[in-house]
Parts: structure tokens; sequence; C-alpha cells
RNA sequence: GGCGACGUGGCGGAGUGGCUACGCAGCGGCCUGCAAAGCCGUCUACACCGGUUCGAUUCCGGUCGUCGCCUCCA
């Protein structure tokens, strides 16, 4: 086993990882909250924890990835308002588009997709504990969790409580004992069309308290990695890590993961932005294979910019990964020279999953095999690719070429033949309008169906 | 204002105290009737100003600029 470091935010450098349980991960990284279609930049933490986890599971761990779904939220309320559904509805629907959106990125699904709606006895026992513990109060069927009762605040985000902005009237100001607080369980509201039976009266969970419990309930306490986008360090990790420590004196997790942001011209890619793209017109335009490549492309910490240009050069770099295997890969082992490159590969992912040093080891195995007289066994690129999800690039189907095609590429030879080229280069035209490409080699002329 | 990150060749994007990253695009060449694909070569960068050092793109300080968080946010 390779040692494997990430940058954890809590300390700010590079840690090594490790397990609990020796050959064991557990990772929880933070989803959707389900209003809308999911867009691009949520995309990005669904794509690098998942790779992550293929990358864990190929060094041998055995690894437990939970990514949840948020379903019970001001903005499903708001959202489902205006469109007059039911919130529930609203999360329904929007929950499996999520589902369908993020299949289409052809990773599989993580091992757990928690609901907060699900989690709801949890959550009342994790508030529990917190009122007991002197870290919660109630106040007319609100719980506030007690910023200052806890000395670590801030720890996770580096920020010291007394520099914080504080105080903006945000609903329950009135009831809060300070402004730092923040909301465990919020009280049923007029217009809140679901709410649940808690031991402070009816109402539902607030913002950071679902993915506590969620965490807890499936992976247990100082689990391995617990990821999502570094918009959500604070407050929403911070409380988080303040929850659970608050409520057992055990921290939530080890190390704390977070991706950049995808951006979109200069800004960051968010739906109060308003500069969104979504996922699956995303996938529409690009297919999930330039899109990883995307996503790759960039160190998982570093902001990536969302635009045409590179989501283009990403399906090209596909593209020559693909075109190699059609025309010099073969099932079986790979050739000597392969090593040294499959080993960086995997050493550049163990350093930080450094994804784009990553890929650079693979065009450079792409480059020697073409360069290579007879055929290369494709097994450690498929090893390689597999890990980034991109193993498919591998399998190139061989197309079904439709007769009337073969036949004007029989009489474009005939004419090649005869060195009729004018007659041969507007055959060639012709093929092209049908959809397809002639590329006149050694072995004779091979079609091929243009993208 | 506070905290954090970043500023690399035409465009992206890694990395390192002294040694070719890599990709895309361009250009030249090989191959080829032409084209495409592929290969070879080429374009040799590290915001600015100081400092440390035999030597800094890489370490330290400052300046300028960009971005993120501090309120919902992947």
């Amino acid at each position: 086993m390779r040692v494997i470091s990430l940058h954890d935010t809590r300390t700010g450098r590079l840690q090594v990882l490790e397990p609990r349980e020796p050959g064991k991960i557990g990772i929880y990284a933070c989803g959707p909250t389900v209003y809308g279609r999911i867009h691009v930049g949520n995309a990005r933490p669904f794509v690098v924890f998942s790779l992550l986890k293929r990358f864990l599971v190929h060094e041998g761990y055995e690894v437990t990835f939970v990514a949840n779904i948020t379903d019970i939220n001001d903005k499903i309320y708001a959202a489902a308002q205006k469109e007059g559904i039911e919130s529930e509805q609203l999360a329904l629907s929007m929950t499996d588009a999520y589902i369908t959106d993020t299949d289409a990125l052809g990773l599989g699904r993580p091992d757990y997709e928690p609901l907060a709606s699900q989690t709801i006895d949890e959550i009342i026992e994790l508030i529990g504990w917190l009122i007991e513990r002197g870290h919660a109060y109630a106040a007319d069927g609100d719980v506030y969790f007690q910023v200052r009762s806890y000395p670590e605040y801030g720890e996770l985000s580096h920020r010291n409580v007394d520099d914080m902005d504080q105080g903006e009237g945000i609903d329950g100001a009135e009831r809060k004992r300070d402004p730092l607080d923040f909301a465990l369980w919020k009280a049923r509201k007029p217009g809140e069309d679901t709410a649940w039976d808690s031991p402070w009266g009816k109402g539902r969970p607030g913002w950071h308290i679902e993915c506590s419990a969620m965490a807890e309930a499936i992976l247990g306490l100082g689990f391995e990695i617990h990821g999502g986008g570094e918009d959500l360090i604070f407050p929403h990790h911070e409380n988080e890590a303040a929850q659970t420590f608050a409520a057992h004196g055990v921290p939530l997790a080890r190390m704390w993961v977070h991706n950049g942001m995808v951006r979109l011209d200069q800004a960051k890619m968010a739906k109060s932005v308003g500069n969104v793209f979504v996922l699956h017109e995303a996938l529409e335009q690009y297919g999930r294979d330039a899109l990883i490549v995307y996503f790759c492309g960039g160190h998982y910490r570093q902001p990536i910019e969302f635009d045409d240009e590179r989501l283009s050069e990403a399906r090209e770099r596909g593209r020559g990964i693909a075109e190699a295997a059609r025309r010099r890969l073969e099932p079986g082992d790979s050739p000597v020279w392969s090593g040294a490159l499959r080993e960086r590969f995997f050493d550049a992912l163990a350093k930080d999953f450094n994804t784009p040093r990553a890929l650079a080891a693979v065009a450079e195995w792409v480059r020697e095999a073409n360069r290579s007289e007879q055929r290369v066994g494709d097994r450690d690129l498929r090893e390689m690719l597999g890990v980034l999800g991109l193993e498919n690039l591998l399998d190139v189907a061989p197309a079904e070429i439709p007769p009337e095609v073969i036949e004007l590429r029989d009489l474009r030879e005939r004419a090649r033949a005869e060195q009729d080229y004018a007659r041969a280069d507007r055959l060639r035209e012709e093929i092209k309008s049908l959809g397809w490409e002639v590329r006149d080699g050694p072995e004779g002329a091979e079609l091929l169906a243009v993208r």
C-alpha cells in the first residue's frame, strides 16, 4: 500500500491518511440541497469523491462512501411555494433528477445516499445530547446551538469568533441568546407543509445538524474523510464539527477535504449568483467523458473555469486516448516501459490526489503506445483509467458501417487505383456527408464515424 | 475590515532550491496523390520589488492584482 496523503483543511497541511481501523475508510461528502436541477459546480464533489473512492479501493482499502441529499430546507419550501406544489413533492422529484443527472456521469452511486427527512430520530437524539450537555437551548419551539459554550469553535475554518461580522437581522434573532448561535431545530412556521414531532414541538431540523446525524449514523464517529465544496467550510462544516464534538466529546471526522469552486465568467458558479450551467445540459453538449477529463484536468483544490474552450479541449484529450486504443492497443499485459508510468500515475494520486499529474502520465503512456510498431497490451492503461472512471475510452466498438457507405468507399478505392483523384476527393466528400470519415492507410481505407 | 487561497510559456495546467511536466492550439518536418490520424522537432514561462543563498519560478518580507468564505451555497 502506498502512503496516501491529502490536504486537511483543519490543520492546513498535507496529512497522511490513517484509518481508524486498518484497511477501512469512511468518506462523507456533502451533497446538494434538492430544490432544482444540479449544476456543474454541484457535480464536482460528486466526481472528486467518487474517484477518490476508486483510488482508495484500488489501493486495497475497503471504502464506504456516503453522499447525503438534503431534502429539508428553506429553499425547498420557497421553491415549492413558487411552483405551487408541495415541498415534499418538489424534493422528491428533484432527488430523482439528481440521481438521473449524476447517474449520467457513469461513475456509479455512493454506497449510501441518506436523506435528512429519514434521519429525524437521530437528529432529535443528537440535539437532545447537546441540550443535556449545556451546548444548546430551546426557545419557543426552536433549539439553538450555543456557540460560545464551545471554545474550539472556529478551529476548522480558522476564524476567531470575535472577528466575525455577526448579528445580521436573520430570523430567530430575538430568540437567540447570542447572534452567533445557529438553529438546530426550527419550529414550524406558517406555510411550511412538512413538520415532525419533537420534544420541542412540531418543526424541522436546521441546516447543519442533519449532516452530523447522518454521518454518525452511517460511518460512526471519527471517520476518515469528510468532504465537500470549499464554500461549505464555514459555516456548514464548522457547525457540524462543533455539534458532534460538543455532543460526544469525539471528533466527527479525522480529516476535512474540500474541493475548489467551478467558475463561470470568473465567478463561482452558484444558483444564488445566477451563473449556472446545469449538469444534464453539460453532459448532453460535451459527453460524460469530456466532463470527467475536464474535472481531472485541474487539481481538486483549485478553482476551475467552466467554458467551451476547456470542455472542448477535454473532449479532445479523451478522443486522443480512444484513438490510441483503436489503432494500437489490444487486451493483454503492457510492455516494460509501462511500469514507470503506471507508478507515476498512482504516486501522483497518492500525494493529495493529483489528477492533473496522473493525466500527464496517461498522456505519455498514450504517446508511447502510438509510437510502438506493434500492438500494445492495454492492461496498465486500463487499470489507470479505471481509477479515473475513464476505462470506457478503451472500449472502442467497431462501428456498423452502412452498405452504401462501403460501396462509396469501394468506388473511391477504384478511383484512387486509377489515379482519378478528383473523383476520389468528391467521393470522400460524399461519404463525409453521410457522417463518415475516410482515412487512407497502408492497409487500405478505413471508415470512421464522424462524432 | 477579518480569515484563507492563488498569480507559470498563445490558452489551460502540474511541479521543483540547480535537471524535459503534461495537454490543447500554432509552426516546421516525417508519412501521404490529397486529407486525416500518428510520430519527431519547435515555441524554453514562472506578476512586480527587495532579502536569504554559490544558485530561486521554487524559501522569507513587501507591493499590485484575482478569487473564495465571513449571509443561502457543492
